[in-house]
DNA sequence: AATGAATGAGCGTTCATTCAT
DNA sequence: GATGAATGAACGCTCATTCAT
């Protein structure tokens, strides 16, 4: 990866060119979370990626620009089911309290049942701050934005403390989830047992929080 | 980085046989550190470390078995000495409450104050889940034991709730800790920024563990 | 070439897991016999091999293993068409006199229509002891045997003188075709000068021979 | 070895300026003699030459001009002796086949007696063409002399055949030698089997260049 | 003279990307 | 669209050689 290459390649807002029918695309996905998981982003050759999603390496090519793009727009599109998701599903909820509790179960949640996502969004993501700062961050302040008005609903609803910044405590409560989701993916990870430390990490969080 | 790599490569304690004299090592690790933090440990190129650290490529094996191995003993000696320094001023404190403050602060102090070694540790690092697996997660684990440990302390003195893992705890809060680190060394860091953030962490955390 | 490598680097039978199609691979061979023989086997450069086979550095390792596997090859498929074609042809020949004219005619008569490969078999080989102990001697050891079973066969016939070890001869006589071999390469060679040797030498080994 | 250093290193007449006094020169000798052996000259560190001869890397420099000098020296030195040990000792003998005899012998015995020097000259020595064209290739022209003098002498003489070219009769011979010198040093060589070999070589020339 | 830490040119090999089929 | 053989730039590492001590 270059490092240069983050600057201009998202310039175009579609990486493919005309993007050819078909689940070939999604095909490619699965295989590089799959390979990125097992073997990070660096050490996955393209061809493992081709060979395990099942197409010539050249094939790549022609649904992404280039290595980079496949990591890029892997986290763009998981990462977007997860705000839309929350955007939808927040307002629903009657107060400050239920949604942190529902954000957190939500993100921890999606970890829990996509494991090698997980592996590749904790980890493999960090690959270099460049992509981190060029790429992700803006993405990743959007995720952060949602948070930090739900803090702040709470606050103005008067049933969060007021002395804290809701960015602070956004960047926290993710730090925390995702402390949690990096040691269970990388442990030999019980069935449940990231549910199980959500209940905990909620309780403490709220508790925190709590006028 | 070759995958397998890992496994052996620490069997020697010291990669280097004979270690030459002098300040060369040093001179090294602080050119690897600012030079993985600006580019990444897969594309900083070892001649690029060289440079930084004003010596010529080859001599980089007379310290270092090879590129992994700089980075692992970065990783290893910086480390060592943020878990020697709690273990030693730890006892020192009261109360499990004020430990917890105590060990919040000096991570994030010690983040604060070398900025690139910030960035490699929370970013670089995490190259991929093997180097994690592998190498990191045994030094890292022995961290989260320090942490539990003052959590456990503070659950069997009284003064923090019983009914939650200790473990699970001491997980959420390093994640806590390195999410503000991780946002504030992408961020364009404000001085004293974090050591704000710090407080106020600190204070939902010890509120939300308070018996 | 680590000394080591020889020890396995043949454990596959094909070093190339789907040789591409293609006359790609005999266009290397014959390059690297030709860049062997103008350069050394050490000297030689990958690089050199490639261009002088018209192809791309990397197109090499898709064929071969690595360096060594060239050379290995090379002496494995040439010395196997020689061993061959003696298996083939020697019993025909009425008796062990004839044998040995024939053997002789056919060594010297290789080595002489292919200059280069001459020059590869008779020096280049001779890299290391190691890779002639590993990996050249037991196709070694196989032809010598063919030799030597021919003065066996001579001996029982009658027509051989009995006194011998079949073995010591063949090594003899083996070395005495390298040595005329050799100093032809080497020298500037007549054509032709090779062949009149031949005969000259047949004479002495048949007459020092005869029973 | 750069091809290209062939051509001038030998340019002065003796390689090192002041050659310091000592034995140390001849310590370095003997480590390269046995390193050169085990791993081949170019598989054959400095290093490794300076740790078996017991002295600093840089110490050879003092005594040789580079790596390729020591093995030109090796081979020049070696080599010297045995030509004057012939000169000296041929012309004592009272006819041709007599002569033969004892070269063969002498040959032989020196390799017998000196393993190590045996599979330097025998496998070592042939690194590349150009090193044997351009260096070895006149000394051992120079051994080469002796011995078809010996045969030009015997024909003369009358005791042998005369329809022999010299020059073709001494490489056979001298190839033959090798040939044997080269198959005992690569096998497992019980102790006299070398002598015993040359009786049986020494047997067979004889005869079959006998009048 | 002797040392051995330091140097840096040089090369084998990998692998993302291209393109003829 | 799909393929996969071919490409060649790029880089980690080695090791002969130098030179300050």
């Amino acid at each position: 990866m270059t490092e240069a290459s983050f600057r201009t390649q998202r310039s175009k807002k579609n990486a493919t060119a005309v993007p050819p029918r078909g689940d070939k695309r999604e095909r490619i996905l699965r295989g590089a979370i799959q390979t990125f998981a097992r073997k990070g982003f660096y050490t996955a050759r393209v061809s493992d990626i081709a060979k395990a999603a099942g197409v010539a390496d050249g094939t790549i090519y022609l649904y992404f620009k280039n290595k980079d793009d496949i990591l890029v727009s892997l986290f763009e599109e998981r990462f977007d089911r997860l705000i839309s998701t929350l955007r939808r599903e927040l307002p629903a909820l009657p107060d400050a309290v239920s949604r942190i509790r529902h954000l957190i179960s939500i993100q921890l949640g999606a970890m829990e049942s996509h494991r090698d996502l997980a592996e590749v969004i904790t980890v493999n993501l960090r690959q270099s701050t460049r992509f981190l700062r060029q790429y992700a961050a803006p993405r990743f302040e959007e995720y952060l934005d949602v948070m930090a008005s739900v803090i702040a609903d709470g606050q103005r609803e008067g049933s969060l403390r007021q002395d804290l910044s809701p960015m602070i405590v956004a960047r926290a409560i993710f730090g925390s989830i995702d402390g949690l989701t990096l040691t269970w993916a990388l442990g030999s990870a019980g069935p449940g047992e990231l549910t199980r430390a959500a209940v905990q990490l909620t309780d403490v969080i709220v508790r925190g929080l709590s006028a």
